[in-house]
DNA sequence: GATTTTACGTA
DNA sequence: CGTACGTAAAATCT
C-alpha cells in the first residue's frame, strides 16, 4: 500500500494509475523508470516533485502490472473490485484532506476516475471538475510511462504540466469568459460584420461545408477571441433565408473579405471554397494558425482543438459539433484568433515568423492549382483502359495455366497460402525498421524477385507484372469533372485535411513530420482524379494530354539533393563538378565528364574518370544513391545482384574515397545532441523527437537537403506565378520539379521565365551556389523530351 | 461499417 | 535497418 506523498500546502496533485515494482519497493509512489521522466517533464515545464503531491489511483501493484486484476470484467473494466472501490475512497479522502487547487490526471485511468471522461486525446489539456471533490481543477495529461514508447508526446505533457501551473496560482480561474452568439438574425450577422469591416481589425474566420460539392452552410466571425458569431445559412439542403436577404450576408463576408486581415485554421480549405463557390477573394488573408503551429512546432500536432488545449484556457468544444453546429463554428472562429494571439507572440520570440510569411505566400498560388486542376484527355484514358484490360485477361489466361487455380494477386494473405504454403518456398521477410521488430512475412515485390531468381521460375514476372497493371488501373480508371479535369488539394504543412477540411488526419504519427515538401492529396473541393498527383506514374501520365498548339514544359532542379549534400559535406571534387558543369549542356558534360556517377565510379574503383565502364557508372551511382541517404549493404546488394559481403566492399571502398560524408553524420549527431534541432539552409528548423537511435539519425541526414529543395521550389513557384502568372499556365508541383502549359510559340519564353524564377542563391559556410535546371518538353505530361533555351534567346525580347 | 494492414506509386 | 508523402484493396475488428 503505497501513500500519497508530498507537502500538506502543495496546491497539485498529480495522480497516476498504480504503482510498479521500483514503486513497492521504495514504499513511495512514482520512484521508478516513470518517476525520472516524470521528474524530468516537472523540471522542464519549472516545477519540482518536492513542491507536488504525488499519488495513484490504485495503492498496490496489480499482478503482472495488469490494472484490469481490481475489475471483475477483466479488459473492459467497467466492474471494480471491492479493492478498488476502496482505493477511490482513499483518493477521494486524500484530496478533501489536502485539497489541492489542480489535480494533473496521469492518464486514462486517473482521467476517467477523476473527471469521469473517455478518450485522453480529445480531452487532455482541457480543464474539468473533478467528480470526487468538486470545485478541484483537473487537467489531464499522458502517462509518463507511455513518453518511454512515444517521446514526441513529451511536448503536449509538458505543455499540459505548464497550463497545470498557471492554474494552480490562479484558484479561482477556470476559462476565459466569452460570448458565443450562435443564433443570431441574418440583420445581426450582417450588422456585426459590418461594424467588425469598419474598425478594419483582424478578425478569426471559419466555415462549415456540405458536401458534395463542399458549399458553404455556416460562417462564423470574431473580431475578438472572447467574442464570436456564427449564422446558419442552410435549413437542411434548403436556404435559409430569402434570395435578398442571403446576398445581403454575401455582401457583408465581401465587404470583410476586403476590409479585414483575417486568420484563418487551414484557410487554404475556406478561402478556396469561398473563392470557387462563391466568388468571394479574401485580400488580407494574411495569417493562419496551421501554418503559425507548422512554423513553430512541425513535428507536433496541429489541428485547432489540440492547438486551443496546449495555448487557450477554453473549455473542450469539438462535441458540440452535432448538437450544436454554430456554436462549435464560433468557437472555432473565436478559438482561432485566440490561438493565433499566442502563436504569433511566440513566433516573434522563436524567430520563425519568416517561415511563417513564406508558407503564407505560396497560399495564392496553392489555391489556383487546386482550383484549375489538369486536363486529362478522354480518348486517351479510355485507350490506356483498353489495353490494361486486355493485358489484363492475357496475363489471367498464363497465370492460370501456370497455377492451376484462381488466386487473386491483390490479397497478401492468398499470395502468402500459393508461395509458401502450397508452393513451400523460402518465406521472405520484411524490412525492419530496427532489429526489435517481429519479423513479418511478405510478397511484397521484392521479395518476388528474390524467389525468382531463387528458382528461376518465369512465374513471378507474370505476378509482377499483373500486380503493377492492377496497380496503374488505379490511376488511369478515374473520374474526371465535367470539364475532364482532376484536381487535387495542395497541402503546405504536409499532412492531410479530413474530409470536413478541418483539423489533421495522421494515420501514422511519424506522419507529422512534413519536410517543407507539399503534399498533394484527394480534393475536398472537387473530388475528380487519383487524389495525389504527386505519385502518378510515367504510364498513367500519358493522358494529361496538352490542348492543341499547346506545350508542357517541366523545369526540374538537376541532382538537387546531391548538391545541396556536396556543399553540406564540404566535398570539393563534387562542388568543382557542380560549378563547372552549371548551365552547361548534356553534350558538353558528357564529353568532359561532368557526370557525378563516374566520378563516384572513379572514387571506389581508382580506374579515371574517362575509362568507366557503363556497369561501373551503374555501381557508382547505386552507390552514391545508398550512401546519400545512409542505405547499408542489404538493401544495395540485391540492386546490384551481388553479394551483401561484396556490396560492404563497395560503400568501405566509398567512404575511404570520401569520409566527409561520415564526418558530416557525427556532426549532425552532436547537433541533435545539443538540441535535437536541425536548421536547413533556408532557416526551416525541425526538431527530432523521436527515440534516440539510427532511425532518427537516418531521418535526420535526410531533413537539410530534402528540405532545402523543397522550400527552394515553393520559392520559385511563387515567384513564377507572381512574376509570369498571367502569361504562363501553370500546371504541376513535384516536389523538385514545375509544369507549365503554354503555346508552343511561347515555349522558349516560359523556360526562360522559368530559370529565372527557379536559379536562386543558397548560402553554406559563407560560399554561395546555385542548382542548375533542367528542361523538359512534350504534347503531354508523360511525353517529354529535353529541350533547352536557344542561346541567344533573352527574356526581355517577349 | 469502421479501422488496420499491406503494398506501392512519386520525389 | 534510405526518407518523405497519399491511396487502394484486403484483412480484421466491433
Amino acid at each position: 500500500m503505497i501513500p500519497t506523498e508530498g507537502p500538506a500546502s502543495a496546491e497539485i496533485m498529480l495522480v497516476g494509475e498504480a504503482p510498479g515494482d521500483a514503486e513497492v519497493r521504495a514504499g513511495r509512489p512514482f520512484t521508478g523508470p516513470s518517476g525520472s521522466i516524470l521528474d524530468r517533464l516537472l523540471q522542464e515545464a519549472g516545477i519540482s516533485r518536492h513542491e507536488v503531491l504525488l499519488t495513484n489511483v490504485c495503492r498496490d501493484k496489480p499482478p503482472g502490472g495488469d490494472l484490469s486484476f481490481f475489475f471483475l470484467d477483466g479488459k473492459k473494466m467497467s466492474q471494480p473490485k471491492p479493492i478498488f472501490e476502496s482505493y477511490i475512497a482513499m483518493l477521494k479522502h486524500d484530496i478533501e484532506v489536502y485539497r489541492p487547487t489542480v489535480i494533473i490526471a496521469l492518464g486514462q485511468m486517473a482521467m476517467k476516475v477523476l473527471t469521469g471522461l473517455h478518450g485522453i486525446k480529445e480531452n487532455r489539456g482541457f480543464v474539468n471538475d473533478c467528480l470526487l471533490a468538486p470545485g478541484v481543477k483537473v487537467i489531464t495529461t499522458y502517462h509518463p510511462a507511455i513518453l518511454n514508447y512515444d517521446y514526441k508526446l513529451s511536448f503536449t505533457a509538458v505543455m499540459d504540466f505548464r497550463k497545470a501551473i498557471r492554474h494552480a496560482k490562479r484558484p479561482s480561474f477556470w476559462y476565459t469568459e466569452r460570448t458565443l452568439v450562435d443564433n443570431p438574425t441574418a440583420q445581426e450577422f450582417i450588422d456585426y460584420c459590418d461594424e467588425v469591416a469598419d474598425k478594419g481589425e483582424v478578425i478569426g474566420f471559419d466555415v462549415e461545408t456540405k458536401s458534395p460539392g463542399a458549399h458553404i452552410n455556416i460562417l462564423g466571425v470574431s473580431h475578438r477571441s472572447d467574442y464570436a458569431m456564427s449564422l446558419d445559412i442552410m435549413n437542411g439542403i434548403n436556404p435559409k433565408y430569402d434570395e435578398q436577404t442571403e446576398l445581403r450576408v454575401w455582401q457583408a463576408i465581401s465587404n470583410l473579405a476586403n476590409k479585414c486581415p483575417v486568420v484563418m485554421q487551414n484557410g487554404n480549405y475556406d478561402t478556396a471554397v469561398a473563392l470557387h463557390n462563391n466568388g468571394i477573394y479574401f485580400k488580407h488573408y494574411l495569417s493562419d494558425t496551421l501554418i503559425a503551429a507548422h512554423s513553430l512546432w512541425p513535428e507536433c500536432p496541429r489541428s485547432l482543438g489540440y492547438l486551443a488545449s496546449v495555448v487557450l484556457d477554453v473549455p473542450a468544444w469539438k462535441h458540440t459539433s452535432r448538437e450544436s453546429p454554430t456554436l462549435y463554428n464560433a468557437a472555432d472562429a473565436a478559438n482561432t484568433l485566440g490561438i493565433w494571439n499566442v502563436l504569433s507572440v511566440l513566433m516573434d520570440s522563436y524567430g520563425v515568423r519568416p517561415i511563417h510569411d513564406f508558407e503564407m505566400s505560396q497560399m495564392p498560388v496553392s489555391i489556383m492549382l487546386q482550383l484549375q486542376g489538369i486536363y486529362v484527355d478522354r480518348v486517351k484514358q479510355a485507350e490506356l483502359l483498353k489495353a490494361i484490360h486486355e493485358r489484363g485477361i492475357a496475363l489471367d489466361e498464363v497465370l492460370f495455366k501456370a497455377i492451376g487455380r484462381k488466386v487473386n494477386l491483390g490479397s497478401p494473405k492468398q499470395l502468402q497460402q500459393l508461395l509458401y504454403i502450397d508452393m513451400g518456398l523460402p518465406v521472405q521477410y520484411k524490412r525492419r525498421k530496427n532489429a526489435s521488430e517481429p519479423r513479418r512475412a511478405t510478397t511484397n515485390e521484392e521479395a518476388l524477385r528474390k524467389l525468382q531468381q531463387h528458382t528461376n521460375n518465369p512465374l513471378f514476372e507474370l505476378i509482377i507484372e499483373r500486380k503493377k497493371l492492377d496497380k496503374l488501373r488505379t490511376f488511369v480508371d478515374i473520374d474526371l469533372s465535367p470539364e475532364s479535369r482532376v484536381h487535387t488539394c495542395y497541402n503546405i504543412t504536409g499532412a492531410t485535411s479530413t474530409k470536413e477540411g478541418k483539423g489533421l488526419v495522421v494515420d501514422d504519427e511519424d506522419q507529422h513530420k512534413s519536410f517543407a515538401r507539399w503534399s498533394s492529396s484527394a480534393s475536398i473541393i472537387l473530388p475528380f482524379g487519383s487524389g495525389n498527383l504527386q505519385n502518378i506514374p510515367s504510364a498513367a501520365r500519358k493522358m494529361y494530354i496538352a490542348p492543341p498548339g499547346f506545350k508542357y514544359v517541366q523545369a526540374d532542379y538537376k541532382q538537387a539533393e546531391a548538391v545541396v549534400v556536396a556543399y553540406l559535406i564540404g566535398d570539393n571534387k563534387l562542388k568543382r563538378l557542380f560549378q563547372e558543369s552549371f548551365g552547361k549542356s548534356s553534350e558538353e558534360c558528357e564529353a568532359n565528364g561532368w557526370d557525378i556517377h563516374k566520378i563516384t565510379a572513379d572514387m571506389i574503383f581508382r580506374c579515371g574518370v574517362e575509362n568507366v565502364t557503363k556497369d561501373q557508372r551503374k555501381v557508382g551511382k547505386l552507390t552514391r544513391h545508398a550512401t546519400n541517404y545512409s542505405a547499408g549493404p542489404g538493401v544495395l546488394a540485391p540492386k546490384l545482384g551481388i553479394s551483401t559481403k561484396a556490396a560492404k566492399t563497395l560503400l568501405d571502398a566509398f567512404h575511404l574515397a570520401c569520409p566527409m560524408l561520415s564526418i558530416w553524420h557525427s556532426r549532425i549527431q552532436r547537433e541533435l545532441q545539443a538540441t535535437r534541432t536541425l536548421t536547413n539552409l533556408l532557416g526551416r528548423k525541425h526538431r527530432f523527437l523521436d527515440r534516440w537511435g539510427d532511425s532518427l539519425f537516418r531521418s535526420a541526414y535526410a531533413y537539410i537537403p530534402q528540405s532545402t529543395v523543397g522550400d527552394l521550389l515553393n520559392k520559385a513557384l511563387v515567384r513564377l506565378y507572381d512574376n509570369f502568372g498571367e502569361e504562363i499556365d501553370i500546371q504541376l508541383q513535384l516536389h523538385d520539379a514545375i509544369y507549365c502549359l503554354v503555346p508552343e510559340e511561347k515555349v522558349q519564353y516560359c523556360m526562360a521565365a522559368m530559370k529565372e524564377s527557379m536559379l536562386i542563391p543558397l548560402e553554406f559556410n559563407g560560399e554561395e551556389f546555385m542548382i542548375d535546371v533542367d528542361f523538359k518538353v512534350g504534347d503531354s505530361w508523360g511525353d517529354l523530351y529535353d529541350a533547352e533555351i536557344e542561346e541567344d534567346w533573352e527574356l526581355e525580347e517577349e
